[in-house]
Order: C-alpha cells, then sequence, then structure tokens
DNA sequence: TCTATTGTTGATAAAATTAGTCAGGTATAG
DNA sequence: CTATACCTGACTAATTTTATCAACAATAGA
C-alpha cells in the first residue's frame, strides 16, 4: 500500500463526487477547478477509476462523471489501488528466493504492517468521510470520529481485532 | 503523510536495527545486503534518521549504527516523517487561502484522513513488531493482532477515540 | 607511534521511475 | 453541424534511487 500525491488526488477527485452524488454527472473540468488538480491529470487519474468500476462516464454536452456505486461501498483503499498499481512491496514477491533468514524476517514485519495500513484504509468509506463532516459544520479535522465501512462488517471485525481490541 | 518506498526503506532498515538491539552497531554495508537496499541511499537515509537521534553512530572499524533509544519508544510514524519530509498535503496549508467552499471541504476531509493515518502509524512500534512475530514463528502476516505504542498511552487512547470506539 | 583497514560523512551526478502535460481523437446532445 | 466533454497515447518535467568520489575517524597490529 502506497500512499503518494496521486493517491490523494484521487481520493480529493472521488470525495468531490460523493458531495454531488445522485446529481447529474459531474464534468472532469468542473472538479479540476474546484480541487486545484490539472484537467489533463484527472482525466489520466479517471481512465484507471472508471476501469476498476469506480466511476461511470457519460460523453458529450452535459456529460461527465458519477460514482460507480453508492460511496457507502468505495472504500478508500479501492480508490488508491485503482491509480496507484502496486509495487511489489517485499521485493521477493511473496518471500520466495529471498536469500538469508533475516531478510524474509524484516519482510514479514513489513508486509505485516503493510495488511494493517491497508485493511485501516479498506474500513474507511467515501460515504463515511461526508457524513463525517455533515455532522460538524466544517470542524472535520478536530474531532476524528470515523465509523467503520459499514457494507463490510467482516472488515470491520477484522480491523478491530488487528488492533488487539 | 506519504507513504512511500523511501519511508518503506527506513522501516525496513530500522527494523533489522531493532532485531540485532543491545548488540554491536550494526555496518550499514551489512543491512544493504540483507535488505537489498543500495548501500549508498542507505547512508542518505541513515543520515536524516540520525538526525532525528533515531539511531546512533559509532565510526571505526567494527563501527556502524544502532537505536538511538529502546525500540518500544520509536514509532513508525517517526521513521517515515524523518525520511520523508512532509508535503503540505492539502496545497492550501492549512487551508488558509482555499478559495471556494467545496475545494476546503474535500481538503478538510482529507486533512481529517491523513491525521487518523499518522496516529495509526504512531501508534506501532519497532518493538512491537517485532515482539509480534517473536510469539509466532515466520507467521507474521496472518493473524494480525498488533499492539498499541505502549509507552504513549494517550496516544492509544486518541487512536481508539478516533476510530470511534 | 605509525600505518593499514574498516567504516562514516557529505557532495555530486547518472540512471530509473513517477508525476504531470499536451495534442489530438471520439461520442453525443441540441 | 457544432460545442461539449470524454478518451488515448506520446511527450516532458520532476522526483527518487543508485552510483561515484573524496575526505575523515577510529581502531588493530606492528
Amino acid at each position: 500500500m502506497r500512499l503518494t500525491t496521486k493517491g490523494r488526488y484521487a481520493v480529493t477527485a472521488m470525495l468531490d463526487l460523493a458531495l454531488h452524488h445522485a446529481q447529474e454527472p459531474i464534468a472532469l473540468a468542473d472538479i479540476a477547478r474546484r480541487q486545484g488538480i490539472s484537467l489533463s491529470y484527472l482525466e489520466q487519474l479517471f481512465a484507471r477509476l472508471r476501469k476498476q468500476g469506480l466511476v461511470d462516464s457519460a460523453r458529450g454536452p452535459g456529460g461527465g462523471y458519477r460514482l460507480g456505486r453508492p460511496p457507502a461501498e468505495i472504500s478508500i483503499a479501492n480508490v488508491i489501488q485503482a491509480v496507484d498499481e502496486k509495487v511489489d512491496a517485499t521485493r521477493c514477491g511473496g518471500k520466495m528466493n529471498c536469500q538469508g533468514e533475516e531478510r524474509c524476517l524484516t519482510h514479514d514485519l513489513w508486509s505485516g504492517l503493510s495488511d494493517q495500513i491497508h485493511e485501516f484504509l479498506d474500513a474507511i468509506s467515501l460515504a463515511q468521510l461526508v457524513e463525517k463532516r455533515d455532522g460538524k459544520n466544517g470542524a472535520a479535522r478536530q474531532t476524528g470520529s470515523i465509523q467503520f465501512y459499514p457494507s463490510a462488517p467482516d472488515k470491520m471485525a477484522k480491523t478491530k481485532a488487528a488492533l488487539g481490541l
């Protein structure tokens, strides 16, 4: 799991879409203007988001993009993975041909952590982020009260367990 | 909070050090060989880690690096922040001069999430990762039972609260 | 004490990867 | 038709990673 500006742009754009969910399709040009991201870069990102089914597109005048499924069913991890093609984190692909005991050991530790991060981000949906701030007006950062991904209770349990709770 | 290969290398190297904690200093050449990271890159990373006091260095034959403080007192977030100089995540530095309502809105959502990720990683120490696999031999990834950062119980509570628990 | 060895430190630059731009094409509503 | 907005692929810029080099520090052994 990697977390770069690319993923941040994608999440930001998807949040923008989620805020206009169930309305007319949103043109990328609007998102570009609102979020301060270049149109051409957005086009590149949305090509991938579309391939993953995270968004639907409509061409022509009045066209644009819509969320491919309800915001509650799109996790942050979904979005990031769609645009940030995964790099073989361990560099020994599934800890084979990984010579030396020490190496596999640290690689195991890292990939364990990496899994935790992934589960963490997979437990947060677009809907949650949006709902969260509907309660408080604009004070989204002070009080962090993020709920778990509701449509995947099994993952929630898993993440809770992972946190030792 | 950014999560790139650079941070991964740093964490991997620090884990390697943690595994040899309280022994002789470890030469970077050893880590480079064991973890498959270029020596020169490690030298650059460790220059930063040293400046942050996360490691101590010893020169001369038999020299190398040691952890700067007990592994239980070094969080993953510490390591990543030391090498990955922070990028202004919102691009409107603290949500000022952020024209347009929509923009600040999504930026708030993002920075809230970003804070969560940071707290999450700050709640995991090197010691925990190492201890974790001491129980199970090599099966570190299947059962994720990461404990919270023991020397910072306040942060643990904060993270728990952030998760809505 | 002198010297060879091992290893750090810092600067600089090349190679490789990633991020972002640009110029054109395609579909569609009016 | 035509204006809008998606789509695609080639291109450039920026960053990350590796490599090279020149000093410097500490130690072991003669």
